[in-house]
RNA sequence: GACUGGCUAGCUCAGCUGGUAGAGCAACGCCCUUUUAAGGCGUGGGUCCUGGGUUCGAACCCCAGGCCAGUCACCA
């Protein structure tokens, strides 16, 4: 690793202040008995209660004035100013605290702890006027440092802003020291958790865990991640929906069951999507889709105002409103209200004219159910701002769910349409095993048709059902994209500390030479392949070769593997 | 997957019709006891994303590739 002059200069200082007996890394807790946001908020009331204060934080900035200074720390993503002056922090004759230790062994970003007591400056800042000052942590990178200046009027200017978005998701601890404003969107979605999690609690729900591992997906349509248990030697999948575990729960006997699961789904990426995500799946026995409605919008009503303290959230252009009734449209309703036409009693063949007409794109292989959801996903669904439920579904679509109790050809079940995207899934559950089995049967048949998403049998949970499953409601609800309608995001990405990011590979060829560098470039390009046919494409003559591939598996960037197989070689 | 834009110092960015790299902040040295994007004087710091090509000469032009972002498509 190349360092560059200011990484190569701490690290430098470190070994400094360990000689001179200062640990830059001490073990011992450091009493904190007030924060930055607490001196902040309460001084102008009670300035006499910060007399003696102890408070720790990252060192944001500094301008050293001789022998006084003035600083800032950062806790909690607050930032206070503090002063320090040479005499007071440094009583008889020894003034290496100050001289050394503050003014040339501590930089930017390092952690120290101080003890001092709260005052207005002349320009009337609240600051910390430094009694004792002790280095908590050495930091060994360069910060960047980002200023934030409020001008005459009042206006908020940054300068010098760290705002490369590859660089704050893949450093997110970067991103929240440097731009603590976005501290508010995970509290924003830690709070509407909290929020859901005590609505279901209070009714009396029962939060579960059901596993991520699961020797069968099921319960939506999506590719799964495929991974494999040594000592069961078995494939296992990371699910991609905890549906058909939590109505094992309801025949147990639960009345109602809920889990904040993580799901994983093996498809694109993009600002709604990210390959693992997060849901909140409930199922309430002796309970409908059209209760659940109602529990639904008072659920997320609730959590607007828990997040809000109003019912109204402002959404890029929009405002949406959360306050109850919402809108309530059937699929055929919505899309006459959006298009003009009334399909509900139309065939394939009219469908098919009625999509050309629409401008909407079909394709052979999709039957009846699917062209619906078509043109609703097409012509409606983008129109839908304010919370909608749209009902009663096609049944091809909905293989879990109950047949309408009244309308030929349709389910019981709805979508929470907000923002133009889907917020919440839920259904009347099936619970005929006759009949979910003939389902699960149709979906088998679509898989062997290619359809790489179709359901695969359980007959595990057939059986449970066989036992009798009470008539239940369940409900998913995507926890990351209401987050980004609660705190006004546009990327899934804002949502998530970590989102799923390509690895960082800076092409390491650099550092090798000739024919190494030829050998590895193919190799990085390949990931994996047979160690003969690298030779061969590398052109290299046997004791040229040999040197080559020797380097490189030696200095870590290439392994070379025996299976049954063959020789394999890799990337490392 | 397609299109558009981007990639230059630790950070934010400039760099004309190709002439061999610059600013502010950060860093280093010196001065400075209530400053606030502190200030003043001075100094160092770069694989200009990678690889090829054109050219006397490439950060800039051409080709191939990488990564990121946005939009669309696919997908719930």
């Amino acid at each position: 690793m190349q360092l560059s002059e200011q990484e190569l200069l701490r690290r430098k200082t470190r070994e400094e202040l360990i000689a001179m007996g200062v640990d830059p890394y001490p073990a011992e807790t450091f009493d904190v008995n007030v924060t930055a946001a607490h001196i902040k908020r309460n001084f102008d009331r009670r300035p006499n209660e910060y007399t003696n204060l102890s408070i720790a934080g990252r060192l944001m900035s500094r301008r050293i004035m001789g022998s006084a200074s003035f600083a800032e720390i950062q806790d909690s993503g607050v930032r206070i100013q503090i002063y320090i002056r040479r005499d007071d922090i440094c009583e008889g004759e020894d003034k290496t605290l100050y001289n050394d230790i503050f003014k040339k062994k501590m930089d930017i970003g390092d952690i120290i702890g101080i003890k001092g007591y709260a005052f207005k400056t002349e320009v009337g800042e609240i600051s910390i006027h430094v009694t004792d000052l002790k280095l908590l942590t050495k930091s060994l990178r360069p910060l960047p440092v980002v200023k934030e200046v409020t001008d005459d009027e009042g206006n908020k200017r940054t300068y010098d802003a760290f705002t490369d978005p590859e660089q704050r998701y893949r450093q997110r601890y970067l991103d929240l020291i440097v731009n603590p404003e976005i501290r508010k969107t995970f509290i924003q979605r830690a709070k509407l958790i909290n929020s859901i999690r005590e609505f279901l609690s209070e009714k009396g729900y029962l939060e579960v865990e059901t596993p991520i591992l699961q020797p069968l997906y099921g319960g939506a349509a999506a590719r799964p991640f495929k991974t494999h248990h040594n000592t069961l030697d078995m494939t296992l999948y990371l699910r991609i929906a905890n549906e058909l575990y939590l109505k094992r729960l309801i025949v147990g006997g639960y009345d109602g069951v809920f889990e904040f699961a993580k799901d994983f789904r093996n498809e694109g990426m993009s600002r709604f999507h990210n390959p693992e995500f997060t849901q909140v799946e409930l199922y309430v026995a002796y309970k409908d889709y059209n209760w659940m409605m109602n529990t639904m919008e008072e659920m997320i009503e609730k959590a607007t105002i828990d997040l809000h303290k109003d019912t109204k959230v402002q959404v890029g252009e929009h405002i949406i409103d959360f306050k109850r009734p919402w809108k309530r449209f059937t699929m055929f309703e919505a899309i006459k209200h959006f298009t003009g036409i009334d399909i509900s009693e139309m065939d394939e063949e009219a469908l098919r004219e009625t999509a050309k007409k629409l401008e909407v794109s079909l394709d052979e292989t999709m039957a009846k159910g699917k062209i619906i959801d078509e043109i609703f996903g097409e012509k409606c669904e983008p129109m839908l701002t304010q919370p909608t439920f749209i009902t009663d579904y096609p049944v091809e679509m909905s293989p879990l769910t109950k047949k309408h109790r009244s309308k030929e050809g349709l389910v019981e079940r709805f979508e929470a349409i907000c923002n133009g995207k889907e917020i919440m899934n839920s259904y009347s559950e099936i619970n005929d095993p006759v009949d979910q089995r003939e389902r699960f049967e149709e979906q088998l048949a679509l898989g062997k048709r290619g359809d790489d998403e179709a359901m695969i049998l359980d007959e595990d949970f057939l059986r449970a059902l066989e036992f009798g499953m009470p008539p239940t409601a369940g409900v998913g609800i995507g926890i990351d994209r209401l987050s980004m309608i609660m705190t006004n995001s546009n990327s899934i990405r804002d949502v998530l500390f970590f989102p799923q990011m390509r690895p960082e590979i800076k092409s390491r060829a650099a550092e090798l030479s000739g024919d190494e560098k030829e050998v590895f470039e193919k190799l990085e390009k390949a990931g994996k392949m047979e160690l003969v046919d690298l030779k061969e494409q590398s052109g290299l003559s046997g004791k040229k070769w040999d040197k080559a591939i020797k380097a490189l598996t030696r200095g870590g960037f290439a392994k070379v593997s025996k299976t049954e197989k063959g020789l394999f070689v890799e990337a490392g």
